[in-house]
DNA sequence: GCAAATTACTTTAGATTTAAAGTAATGTGG
DNA sequence: CCACATTACTTTAAATCTAAAGTAATTTGC
């Protein structure tokens, strides 16, 4: 999903808009954030999944999942990877799968709970990771590199607000 | 992909950080921008998701090319939707198949060029789509109801600059 | 203890998605 | 006019992704 989003430019001239406009207005404003923020994140999204697949050969998933591993070094069970991802258990299942054919994580036995499996990185797995986060952050950096310091700030502290905020029940 | 983010709470009381922190803060600012925005977006697509299934029996593809055309009456050539949708002319191809089965749209033949397609809503499809889209505006304002209306307009305003500033080679 | 509910993960079917190759029509240079 | 590149769309193969059903282990209630 994507651009809905209508191109023009508007004026926003608080000061002159009657409360007719300014209540029809506010009645977008939800949708017209939605629709600029996805805009936002598919471009930078998309960028990045060319990239990784150009420069490593692998795809954001894998990478996501790559990367939710390299800060838990004692594994992450399926379900927990599921959560932090947001996408569904089978769909870890598959990723996982990908992966630990390539040699870049292992699945674990829980010895407490033998249903459950701890992924973890490989040594080849963190290595590999190690350096396309490095590169991935560059990239990151590149492409934001146009937004002054305080407007990143500024969004990064908004959007902590809103997510925070969001009236969707918790994943579980 | 979705949430590489830490969850920890940040203390951003900008005065008292010293020239080190501040350095190695900004250092990682445009990436923690990227994910935590990433993070909401992804909670929200999820959501709606979910609802226009258990709604209205549509995956979210479809209710989005459907968007692209509510606003565009005479239609618009394949390669145009996606364009907008920032997706693959293969996926448009898909999708439009799809909802070609359904008699939600139809593609009309350009006369001007024997190699293009218009795509149309029919009046079932424009029909079903009002009445989707008013709900899904309103999900949209419940889900970000909570979020101070200032912040929002900041919000808007910011992702504006955002989408204008962003270091991406325009798709084409 | 043990039946029933729950939990953790996998499997399945179907839709979406990309990248790359393929097809057909259009544009371009000479 | 005609070879050649380009353009618009489709097809293909492989990976993701969801929702729902399935499997096996654990927990709960009694």
């Amino acid at each position: 999903m994507s651009d809905l989003e209508d191109q023009g430019q508007e004026k926003e001239t608080e000061h002159e808009l009657d409360l007719a406009s300014r209540l029809r207005q506010e009645h977008h404003q939800s949708l017209k954030l939605w629709l600029r923020m996805l805009s936002c994140t598919v471009r930078i999204e998309n960028e990045i999944r060319t990239r990784l697949r150009a420069g490593f050969g692998i795809t954001l998933p894998r990478f996501d999942l790559m990367a939710q591993l390299e800060r838990h070094p004692d594994g992450l069970r399926m379900g927990e990877l599921s959560k932090r991802m947001m996408v569904t258990g089978g769909n870890v299942t598959g990723i996982t799968d990908q992966l630990e054919r390539e040699k870049l994580v292992v699945r674990v036995p829980d010895p407490q709970d033998r249903r459950a499996w701890a992924v973890r990185l490989t040594p080849a797995g963190r290595s590999a990771f190690a350096e396309m986060a490095a590169v991935h952050e560059r990239w990151i950096d590149e492409m934001l590199a146009d937004i002054p310091a305080e407007e990143k700030a500024s969004l990064i502290a908004l959007l902590a607000s809103m997510k925070q905020r969001l009236r969707i029940d918790e994943p579980k």
